[in-house]
RNA sequence: GGAUCGGUAGUUCAGUUGGUUAGAAUGCCGCCCUGUCACGGCGGAGGUCGCGGGUUCGAGUCCCGUCCGGUCCGCCA
């Protein structure tokens, strides 16, 4: 063995003892005849102590950040103590040493506090892993792997591995895609997530599954985005959806636990689709904060089961302000404590949700002050009266200022979503070291692609629908004759036996009870304008497992990464993965994806046409 | 597919209306230093201003193109 112990481990009960550590040189700290040196693994950092009879051996082979050091030496009390190192009560007196291996001078400190752009991290990303900060996200991101097989194990969950080349689906995202040599012309593609393998495990009776498995899609990346990237897959026959809720909100209550140290005692709150879009804008709400939608005008098409509430709304009729009659919808939020904003505040705001990602025409602003006056930008068009009746129907209280956004129904709710999520982060309502849970349900079960003129599946085509709305789904015709009123189909109100765990406004999984009737999944693959023939040349081997003896089943499948850098406080998943790919999906470490050689083409049949 | 910001020393950045020899910090190298831990002091080296073209007496700075990177929209069942 190359060391005794690690750098991590010594203290004061140790003085006295004989040891050798190996390590890398975070520091030298040269004093003329003593030397500093702190030396790095995985588990701390210990301070060498290198007297002056070893300053002819220094001098012969110089130490420099990153050599791999082998030490040996006795352990002593340090006269002048660091409180802030775990090791800090002590050090090595250092009678002999080598150099195990040289390092070039690395580009980037080997620091917490890196002077490396992101760019020179990754192409470095062997070194960048050394860093404290890098290896604390690595560690927390096996803690939570191990939460989670835990938890799973002990519900009786087996994890069963299922292949990653497989078939090209039609739905969903694009596919990355592999040519096979032995059977030329023909591809397999990399599963976008196991889900009918997970489904036909369930028709085999291996009723409890999950996976800690790597999926693939091919699509346009963000910072939170990999190709490539990481989910807890699971999946449980003969259960409702209550089941599932409970056993996975269990399991992130475990993780919560077990990583964190947070007894996460609360139920976790359970909304519908419709609530959250209604109250928040948005399908995956931060509620650690208040401040929701208040709904002063929407369109008869949306939100049954509001439209009395909102018929009651204070400019429900013709309110003579232009911006708000010709608007389909008009949505406004309280926002606390901000009646003291000043103009230019107020002006920076509008720029804010002018913006072409916002892409707003331009912001109301009501001051409730706390005198109880009020004060608009629309005091032309409102009385002081009419005001005071919008204040109350958005519950402002003195002292808030009302913001309200007004247009086209799908953009001013989504609008007054950001809005809201970027004063709650302004005002300091999202706490990092808070969590707060909820479960989405009842999403619709399809959306309509106008483009295509047909209908998609909002979830994936296996969701089944709310039992009492599947004689809804049978009995109609999918087809839609005018396209602009596929809001009236019947298609647009069946709601899905679907559910997301939204984590802090982060989604953090999702999923649903699936379809285990071959009809009802013909049925769904014909509502999405699949053929007969298209659907059994895809998806065949589902329909046909269909027809002995599929048990009820449904999952929900987690984003692992994700999961870690929220519970690392960081907004960045690439953090929390060891080997990354950036914005454009490239390796810059590898230097992937490359060109290959003609010989490699050939043997593919592959002939490229660029 | 679209919008937008950026590319200057090993690294992170500054660089005025276009004007002398392109700066700072940090890192690196050398010398000094027996208690540092962001050690300190003195000195030094280090630049194809992403690339190509243009405007100009003169371009890091202005214009066009291109490459690379960041952020966002579309997209991501």
């Amino acid at each position: 063995m190359y060391r005794t112990h690690t750098c991590g481990e010594l203290r004061l009960k140790d003085v006295g003892s004989e040891v050798t550590l190996a390590g890398w040189v975070q520091t030298v700290r040269k004093f003329g005849s003593i030397t500093f040196i702190d030396l790095r693994d995985r588990y701390g950092i210990t301070q060498l102590l290198f007297g002056e009879d070893l300053n002819e051996q220094l001098e012969a082979a110089p130490l420099g950040r990153e050599f791999v050091l082998q030490a040996s030496g006795t352990v002593i009390e340090r006269s002048n103590k660091n409180l802030q190192l775990p090791t800090g009560e002590v050090e090595i007196r250092i009678s002999s040493f080598s150099v195990l291996n040289k390092s070039a001078i690395p580009p980037f400190t080997i620091q917490d506090d890196t002077d490396g752009g992101d760019d020179l991290r990754m192409r470095y990303r062997y070194l960048d892993l050394r860093r404290g900060a890098v290896k604390r996200n690595i560690e927390l991101r096996y803690a939570v792997n191990r939460a989670t097989r835990e938890y799973l194990h002990q519900n009786g969950f087996m994890d069963i591995e299922t292949p990653f080349l497989i078939k090209s689906t039609p739905e969903g995202a694009r596919d990355f895609v592999v040519p096979s040599r032995m059977n030329p012309g023909e591809f397999y593609a990399l599963p976008q997530s196991p889900q009918t393998f997970k489904q036909l495990l369930m028709v085999s009776g291996y009723d409890r599954y999950y996976q800690i498995v790597k999926c693939f899609r091919d699509e346009d990346l963000r910072a939170d985005r990999q190709p490539e990237f990481t989910q807890i897959d699971c999946e449980m026959a003969f259960v409702e959806q209550d089941d599932i809720l409970n056993m996975f909100e269990g399991l992130i209550k475990f993780i919560f636990k077990q990583v964190k140290g947070i007894d996460y005692t609360d139920a976790v709150e359970r909304m519908t689709w419709e609530d959250v879009m209604f109250h928040y804008g948005i399908d995956k709400p931060d509620i650690r904060f208040g401040m929701k939608v208040a709904n002063l005008k929407i369109p008869a098409t949306v939100f049954d089961e509001k439209q009395a509430a909102v018929a009651a709304s204070p400019i429900a009729g013709s309110t003579g302000f232009g911006v708000f009659d010709n608007a389909e919808t008009v949505v406004a939020i309280a926002v606390p404590g901000a009646a003291e904003y000043t103009r230019k505040q107020l002006d920076e705001l509008t720029d804010w949700v002018k913006r072409p990602q916002i892409g707003m025409q331009g912001l109301v602003n009501i001051k409730y002050n706390s005198d109880g006056s009020l004060k608009s930008s629309v005091d032309k068009f409102f009385t002081e009266a009419a005001l005071q009746e919008i204040a109350k129907y958005v519950n402002a209280k003195p002292g808030d200022l009302i913001l309200v956004l007004a247009g086209a129904e799908e953009r001013t709710r989504k609008a007054i979503a950001e809005l809201r999520l970027e004063l709650g982060e302004r005002l300091g309502l999202r706490k990092k070291d808070e969590f707060r849970l909820l479960w989405v349900l009842d999403f619709p079960l399809f959306e309509y692609a106008e483009e295509e003129n047909r209908w998609v599946a909002r979830h994936h085509p296996f969701t089944s629908p709310k039992p009492s709305q599947i004689e809804t789904m049978i009995g109609n015709d999918p087809v839609i004759e005018n396209a602009a009123e596929y809001l009236k189909h019947p298609y647009a109100n069946i709601k899905a036996n679907a559910y997301d765990m939204v984590l802090n406004g982060n989604e953090i999984g999702g999923g649903s009870i699936r379809i285990f009737q071959r009809e009802l999944q013909e049925k769904m693959f014909a509502a999405l304008g699949m053929t007969q023939e298209e659907a059994q040349h895809k998806f065949g081997f589902l329909l046909g497992a269909f027809e002995y003896g599929a048990p009820p089943h449904g999952g929900i499948a987690f984003g692992f990464d994700r999961l870690c850098a929220i519970l690392g406080g960081s907004e960045s998943i690439r953090d929390f993965i060891a080997f990354p790919k950036n914005n454009s999906g490239r390796d810059v470490m590898l230097d992937a994806p490359a060109g290959i050689d003609q010989k490699q083409l050939d043997e593919l049949n592959i002939k490229l046409a660029l």
